[in-house]
Formats: C-alpha cells, sequence, structure tokens
RNA sequence: GUGGCCUUAGCUCAACCGGCAGAGCAGCGGACUGUGGAUCCGCAGGUUACGGGUUCGACCCCCGUAGGCCACCCCA
C-alpha cells in the first residue's frame, strides 16, 4: 500500500477522467462564446470575509464547509479557498470598476473549487465548477437567457432527463414580510418541530421548506407560499421570466419550495437536476439573482445573476447513463527501428516530424522490432514509420498498421504523406 | 458534523470452521536476430488499509484510526 495518497475528498484524474473534463470544458467555452461571455480568472483563495460578507455568514457554505487556510503570521489576513466563484467575480468587478465597462457585464469562469465537507460520490473537497454571470441587467430576459444556457449545455454535454426547477424568492420589498409571516407559522408550531428544524428557526427560516424531515411534509405544505406573497415588481419579473423561458422552449417546473442556500439570493432561484435521480439530493447545477451582492461588496448597486454548473456530477451523470467516456486521440504514427540500439536516428526522425506539427510517438526502449510494433498496435496508432537500411538510400519504411499494407518512403518525403494521410483520415 | 455498510497485487476478485495469501487482466521477458493486437511459457508484483488486542496460530474474531460508499445536514 502507497503511503501516500490523495488527500480525503479528491482526487486524481488520470488522463481518460482528465479528457472527460476537458471536453465539458470546451462546450462550456464554446456556449460561453456564443452566448457572449467573456473568461477570466480570479484566485483560488481570496479574504475570508469576501466569502463571509458575499455568501452569508449563516450559511452552511460558511459556517461549516469553508476550506480556510492557516495564516503564516499572527497579523496576516485570514484567506480561504474559494467555495464558489461568484463572491470572487463580484469582488473581482467591483475592484475593477467593471461598471465603467458597456453594461451588463458578463463573465465565465471554469475551475475548482472547494469545500470542507464529507466527501460521497459526486460531492468532493475539490470540485470542478463551470460558472457563468451576468452583471448590470435586471432582467427578467437575461433571467431566461442564462437558464437556456444552462438547459443547451447539459444538452450538448449528451445529459439526457435534465429538469428546470424555477421559483422566485421575493426581493427585499417583500421576502421580509414573507420570511416574518413564515417564522410566524412555524413558531406557531414550534413545539413539533424536531430540533434540526427548531434552530433553522432562528438561523434562516427559508431553509424549513427545504427540510426532507418525514415529519415536516404536511407542515411545509401548509405553510405560506413565496408566490402569494411576491411584491407586485417581483410577480411581474417572475411571470415574465416565465414567458421568456415559454418563447425559448425550455421546460421547467416551478418549484415553490425551492429555496437557494445563500444569502445573496433575490427573486429567481432555478436548478437543473436529472429526472431518475431524484433520491440523490443532488443538483447538477443552480443558479439566481442577486441585485444586492454588489453593493453588498462595496460596489455600486448593480443588478446580477449567475449559475454555477457541478462538472464532476455532469461527468458522472454520463456515466451512470452508459454515455461512452471520450477516447484521447490516438498518435498518428510510431517510429520504429530495426535497430534496438539505434534510438539516436528513431529520435531524429521523430523530431522532424513532431517539428511539421505531427503528432507521434516514438520507441526509445531498446527493443526489438516485434515488440515496437506490438506496442504501437496496442496504442492504436494508425501508422508505424520502420527505420532500418534502406535509410542509407534515404528510405524508410511507412507501415500503415490499420490497413496492414507498407511502402517505401523517402524520408524527405514522410512528413508530408503523414500529413496528407492525416487529413484524409481525420487525424489531429 | 451524525449514523450504517465496506477495505486482500496497478485493476477485478478468490482463500473451507481461525491452519503455508492465490487466480484472471494489465506490466516485463522468452518462444520470434527486420514486421503488430493472437497463442504458449516464464518473471515481477503483498506489512491482507494502518495500529493494537485475543489465540499455539489471525485476511478471518475484538477495539481504535484512516480511507471509500450510502443515508442525513447542505450543496455543485
Amino acid at each position: 500500500m502507497p503511503s501516500y495518497r490523495a488527500p480525503r475528498g479528491t482526487r486524481d484524474l488520470l488522463p481518460e477522467a482528465r479528457a472527460g473534463l476537458s471536453r465539458l470544458e470546451a462546450i462550456a467555452r464554446s456556449l460561453a462564446a456564443r452566448y457572449g461571455y467573456r473568461e477570466m480568472e480570479i484566485p483560488l483563495f481570496e479574504q475570508t470575509a469576501v466569502f463571509e460578507r458575499g455568501i452569508g455568514e449563516a450559511t452552511d457554505v460558511v459556517e461549516k464547509e469553508l476550506f480556510r487556510l492557516a495564516p503564516r503570521t499572527e497579523d496576516s489576513e485570514a484567506w480561504a479557498l474559494r467555495p464558489e466563484a461568484t463572491a470572487g467575480l463580484v469582488r473581482a468587478f467591483v475592484q475593477h470598476g467593471m461598471h465603467t465597462l458597456p453594461q451588463p457585464v458578463k463573465l465565465t469562469v471554469v475551475g475548482p473549487m472547494f469545500r470542507y465537507d464529507r466527501p460521497q460520490a459526486g460531492r468532493y473537497r475539490q470540485f470542478w465548477q463551470w460558472d457563468a454571470e451576468v452583471l448590470g441587467d435586471q432582467g427578467p430576459a437575461v433571467d431566461a437567457e442564462l437558464i437556456e444556457l444552462g438547459w443547451r449545455f447539459y444538452n450538448e454535454a449528451g445529459v439526457s432527463g435534465v429538469q428546470v426547477l424555477l421559483n422566485s424568492i421575493g426581493d427585499a420589498a417583500c421576502r421580509p414580510a414573507y420570511l416574518e409571516s413564515l417564522t410566524e407559522y412555524f413558531r406557531a408550531n414550534a413545539p413539533v418541530l424536531p430540533e434540526l428544524e427548531r434552530r433553522r428557526l432562528e438561523t434562516n427560516p427559508l431553509r424549513l421548506l427545504d427540510s426532507k424531515d418525514p415529519s415536516m411534509v404536511a407542515l411545509i405544505a401548509a405553510a405560506p407560499k413565496i408566490s402569494e406573497c411576491l411584491c407586485a415588481d417581483c410577480a411581474a419579473h417572475f411571470s415574465a421570466v416565465k414567458a421568456h423561458l415559454d418563447a425559448l422552449g425550455v421546460p421547467y417546473r416551478v418549484a415553490p419550495m425551492l429555496v437557494r442556500g445563500l444569502d445573496y439570493y433575490t427573486r429567481t432561484a432555478f436548478e437543473y437536476y436529472r429526472s431518475g435521480a431524484e433520491g440523490q439530493q443532488q443538483a447538477l447545477g443552480g443558479g439566481g439573482r442577486y441585485d444586492g451582492l454588489v453593493e453588498l461588496l462595496g460596489g455600486r448597486a448593480t443588478p446580477g445573476i449567475g449559475f454555477a454548473l457541478g462538472l464532476d456530477r455532469v461527468l458522472l451523470a454520463l456515466e451512470e447513463s452508459g454515455v461512452e467516456a471520450v477516447r484521447e486521440a490516438p498518435p498518428l504514427a510510431v517510429v520504429t527501428g530495426a535497430d534496438p540500439a539505434d534510438t539516436v536516428t528513431r529520435l531524429r526522425v521523430a523530431s522532424l516530424l513532431r517539428g511539421e506539427g505531427l503528432a507521434v510517438r516514438v520507441e526509445l526502449a531498446p527493443r526489438k522490432l516485434s515488440r515496437q510494433l506490438e506496442t504501437a498496435s496496442k496504442e492504436h496508432a494508425h501508422f508505424a514509420v520502420i527505420i532500418g537500411d534502406e535509410l542509407a538510400e534515404g528510405n524508410v519504411q511507412l507501415k500503415d498498421l490499420e490497413a496492414g499494407t507498407q511502402r517505401l518512403v523517402p524520408l524527405s518525403d514522410l512528413a508530408r504523406e503523414l500529413a496528407r494521410a492525416a487529413k484524409s483520415h481525420h487525424h489531429g
């Protein structure tokens, strides 16, 4: 047994898995470009305060899942690994005065996030997200545009049966009153509440609606609904979002009990779920509107909306639904030689071909030719270049490993021949 | 953070009631000195996750720890 292993909740993405992730990243980048988003990078860690203020101190993400870094010195500021991208992205928006850019500003980030919670399949301490944010447009058309973007991502990635859950959780005008009536309702029923729920009543009453406790079902069903308490503006916003989604043909289901775990959300809230995986309480992605967040992080009042899609969970969903894993591109050719010891010539020929932009492997272990060809076959190389005595006349053998044919080719023509073959066989 | 199930070679798994830790695949080599995925033969690979206990004797029973999975909590 190895004495060292990847830390709990992390894993090595072996080449095959990395290829799957790369494919998703490529789809995300392609979509982002098509929808007018500009990709950027933000640090993997921020001042802890960015998350505490931005996400909310009472949220689980900050309270128990924040991956805090040990301070280097006593007076250094506190840092934490990013548990999501939105807070850092908004911090950057404010820091760089992006409110002076033409509005709205559409930004995207792809990369790893970190949460210190207990690992499970599809839940890791380091996981990958695609994040897209629109700042400076109060919607509702951009809400629908963004939701459609996520929807399209799952379609292009090949995940079947994804459903959009949609809700509005109100804004500063109507949410306080709703919260009050909700709190009042549950407080009246406090004696029958389980311990955990009683605690949530004080910290974040909205999340009582999210409870999976069986004893809560009837109580939740009878609880006041946010949709009945929305102010006129929020109600109009919500129905306009739905109208735009209808026009785009994006199927969705209104989920009155859908609330989000982060404090900054207002109005539109949505999650992407895979039907057939309702048992697992694992969203494929989610997002919402956060009209107060920019101001909260020190900027001028700017509306915003965004989503985060969990790429690991998409990979898992694809695997579970039996979608073939992506195959890495095989090498076009492997350079082999009759003289096992002559690594100099093999390496020079390989270098020549690589200089011409061709993807070739070269056999450098001093093994006999049959072994070299065996390896080439196992790697699914299309061609083998065989170097032998004919090199004295400036020729090499070019063997087509798929067809089983071979012919003599002048070394000076080799790159051109391979390039032409690559083109006609759609090789990389 | 709480509870349940699990952990034997790189991978998938055997090992009777507590009695010498084994196979397939993958790797390396040979059969085969300039021609490939097959076949046959061989080699290597283990502190049975780790630490303790019970026992003449522990992969097997007991305790602890770590890791994985599942259900909560919560989210991606």
